[in-house]
DNA sequence: TCGGCAAGCCAC
DNA sequence: AAACGTGGCTTGCCGA
């Protein structure tokens, strides 16, 4: 196995040919039919391949209401400004989403990752860089195997031709929530380390705290929207970011933020902590003490600070996921070896790890994964949140989620 | 033909 | 003034 300073490449995972060929047929039969469709629609030809061109022809010829522009002042036709105009009853961009869907299946998955079997070993085998993050994460390439769908059903057929060896099965263990408890550890937010201590389900408690809804008539909607703030309180949140994720208004935003502020006013105090430690010092630390630097925060365009300063509420979170991640991936190994498995460590997707292993083994093997990814902080760090890995075997990737 | 940027989109 | 964190890949497009 190649190891280099900055790189390490573990072992590889198979993946089906035949059905990534049948994918790629697929998912090629879809565009011709969502292309056929787009230019019925918009009656003219064009390249369906370029945003620009689309502004065009949706903003400019057939005189739809536009919306945002790109930073370079053209009309943006991302995903959601066409979401907006297909819900309205709009075919062209109705179209060009499904275009774009498969397109994308078909160029960066299907067909990209056949070409990147190796054909002594049959199967794929990414790069994993270890410095190449700001917040210690690792990332994947050559290719990314840290992006693989599984959000939309067409998508998770992807994930599906990612399959064990014969005779065997994959694992898929992830830690469940592992940001958010973090956060709840660091900053000391009793209400919320409870909810974990006791196993709720923190995004409908967090509803229910918000909007006075009680757990048991908890509607998805609503705990939809307080799942948008737990995450947009992770990455440093403002009112507008929250209102653009939401589809909704920027007061509607602001109250909600201002609502979960006075819910839990350790957020606010963690907040204003980061930012200051980052501006007094230069960095923050992980639990562990490892540091992420941030030049930015002195810099003299405001856009530049405050981007720093949400930066420095981020990392100390998703830094210390990353510490604690790596931390079981370092004794893992050792571990198999120790339990007398023939299990191999495949793949790392930030909070979770992949294993191959044979058949009749995966019921030990699970147990011992959980525990050591459980106890991955232990001893330098006694975390105030339970750690839960939740685990599954299945012939597929996809299925073992 | 090649490199780089912009736009867009996949994941956590 | 900008606007929610961390990445990588593909296509279109433009200039060398």
């Amino acid at each position: 196995m190649p190891a280099v300073l900055a790189k390490m490449e573990l072992n590889g995972i198979k993946v089906d040919v035949a059905q990534l060929s049948r994918l790629s047929s697929e998912f090629a039969q879809r565009m011709a039919q969502a292309e056929e469709e787009a230019f019925e629609a918009a009656g003219t030809h064009f390249n369906l391949g370029s945003p620009k061109q689309i502004g065009d022809i949706i903003f400019g010829e057939m005189g739809l209401p536009g919306g945002k522009k790109t930073k370079t002042g053209a009309w943006s036709t991302d995903a959601s400004v066409l979401e907006e105009l297909a819900n309205a009853g709009h075919a062209l961009p109705r179209a060009l989403l499904t275009l774009r869907q498969f397109a994308k299946l078909k160029s960066t998955y299907s067909d990209a990752l056949k070409t990147a079997i190796n054909p002594d070993t049959g199967r794929v085998h990414t790069s994993f860089s270890l410095a190449a993050t700001t917040t210690g994460r690792l990332s994947s390439s050559e290719p990314n195997l840290q992006n693989i769908p599984i959000r939309t059903e067409e998508g998770r057929l992807i994930r599906e031709a990612f399959v064990a060896e014969k005779g065997h099965v994959l694992v898929a263990a992830d830690y469940s929530q592992i940001e958010l408890r973090l956060l709840a550890h660091i900053a000391g937010v009793d209400a919320l380390k409870a909810a974990f201590k006791a196993g709720h389900d923190i995004h409908a408690m967090t509803a229910s705290e918000m909007f006075g809804v009680p757990l048991d008539q908890m509607d998805p909607m609503t705990r939809r929207k307080a799942k948008a703030i737990n995450f947009g309180i992770i990455y440093g949140i403002s009112a507008f970011g929250l209102a653009n994720n939401l589809g909704i208004k920027r007061d509607e935003a602001k109250a909600y933020i201002d609502s979960y502020f006075e819910k839990f006013p350790g957020i606010a105090t963690y907040m204003d902590a980061m930012k200051e430690t980052a501006r007094e010092k230069g960095y923050i630390e992980t639990v562990f003490g490892r540091r992420c630097h941030f030049p930015g925060i002195k810099d003299k365009n405001p856009a530049m600070r405050q981007f720093a300063e949400r930066q420095a509420i981020n990392a100390p979170i998703q830094g210390s996921a990353a510490d604690i991640i790596r931390r079981a991936m370092a004794r893992m190994d050792a571990a198999l070896e120790k339990a007398g498995l023939k299990a191999r460590m495949l793949l790392q997707v930030h909070d979770e790890l992949v294993f191959e292993c044979p058949q009749d083994e995966a019921d030990r093997l699970i147990p011992l994964v959980q525990e050591v990814m459980g106890e991955a902080a232990l001893p330098a760090v006694s975390l105030t949140v339970p750690l839960v890995v939740e685990a599954k075997a299945a012939l597929t990737w996809g299925q073992a989620h």
